[in-house]
DNA sequence: TGGAATGTTGGAAC
DNA sequence: CGTTCCAACATTCC
């Protein structure tokens, strides 16, 4: 569930609900005033990255899917719910092991839009200009900033790497600009090719690296590791993902 | 079936 | 006080 584009479409599937009035409200979140709830109409559905915002007349919830977080629209899991939001008509929009909490409702002093990969602000010439101002990051920790790449996760991270060629080692400052360009291109560019595979049930198999053994390129052993500050599973090829600057030996 | 994973936070440790 | 590390959270799949 978690990456950008998955919220995108959750943002599409739930559009009916913005206008409409909440009539019940109940799940296990302590915190917010879920009591609080029914009466308040559902002013806009919003994300930025990996978050889903819900507006309301005089506040904001923002909601996280973390690993394991998922939502049903007009239907229930066999489980306790996190939040359940129902209307008049018998909607309803339900919310499981997720991160619930209030966010101030003056969303554009919390988000800056031109960080989510998702977003047509997204803003890739500040991107590289956050980039170069952090010359030894990883190209791999990179990706999963949220403040520079909001949206991106562990898939996106590992394929966008592999298809420019990129070692996940690399380090920012080391990178020829065309590098750096095509960085920054391929997050917002794989992150909508994702989406389009998500919305046909057809991602996993158009992933190349990651959970993969083998390059399909160079047909060697993937290597796998947890790499990085961020530690997160890095799958890649030694032979066609240059490394910048070369590991030292 | 135990372990790991599309993620982040908060607090301990240094 | 800044940086880093790790446990905690929660669900599904292999």
């Amino acid at each position: 569930m978690p990456e950008g584009p998955s919220l995108v479409i959750l943002r599409e599937e739930s559009a009916k609900f913005v206008g409409k009035t909440i009539a019940r409200a109940e799940g296990n979140s302590r915190a917010l005033d879920i009591a609080a709830l029914p009466g308040q109409a559902i002013v806009d559905l919003r994300t930025w990255g990996k978050h889903f915002l819900i507006l309301l007349p005089d506040s904001a919830l923002r909601i996280h899917f973390m690993l394991f977080g998922s939502y049903r629209i007009d239907e229930r899991k066999d489980r306790p719910p996190r939040l359940s939001l129902g209307f008049e008509d018998g909607s309803e929009l339900n919310f499981y092991g997720c991160s619930i909490k209030p966010v101030d409702p003056d969303l554009d002093a919390v988000y800056d839009w031109s960080a989510d990969v998702m977003s047509p602000l997204w803003d890739p010439a500040k991107a590289r200009k956050t980039l170069r101002a952090q010359p030894d990051l990883l190209a791999c920790d990179a990706l999963l900033d949220q403040q520079i790449f909001s949206g991106v996760g562990n898939i996106i991270k590992n394929e966008v790497l592999f298809r420019i060629r990129l070692h996940p080692l690399s380090t920012i400052g080391a990178l020829p600009a065309p590098k750096l360009r095509a960085l920054v291109e391929q997050a917002h560019a794989y992150a909508f090719d994702f989406l389009e595979w998500k919305k046909q049930y057809v991602l996993k198999k158009h992933w190349l690296a990651h959970t993969k053994r083998t390059c399909p390129r160079c047909h060697i052993p993937f290597h796998e590791g947890h790499l990085g500050r961020s530690k997160r599973r890095s799958f890649f090829s030694e032979r066609c993902q240059k490394r910048y600057p070369p590991a030292p030996t």
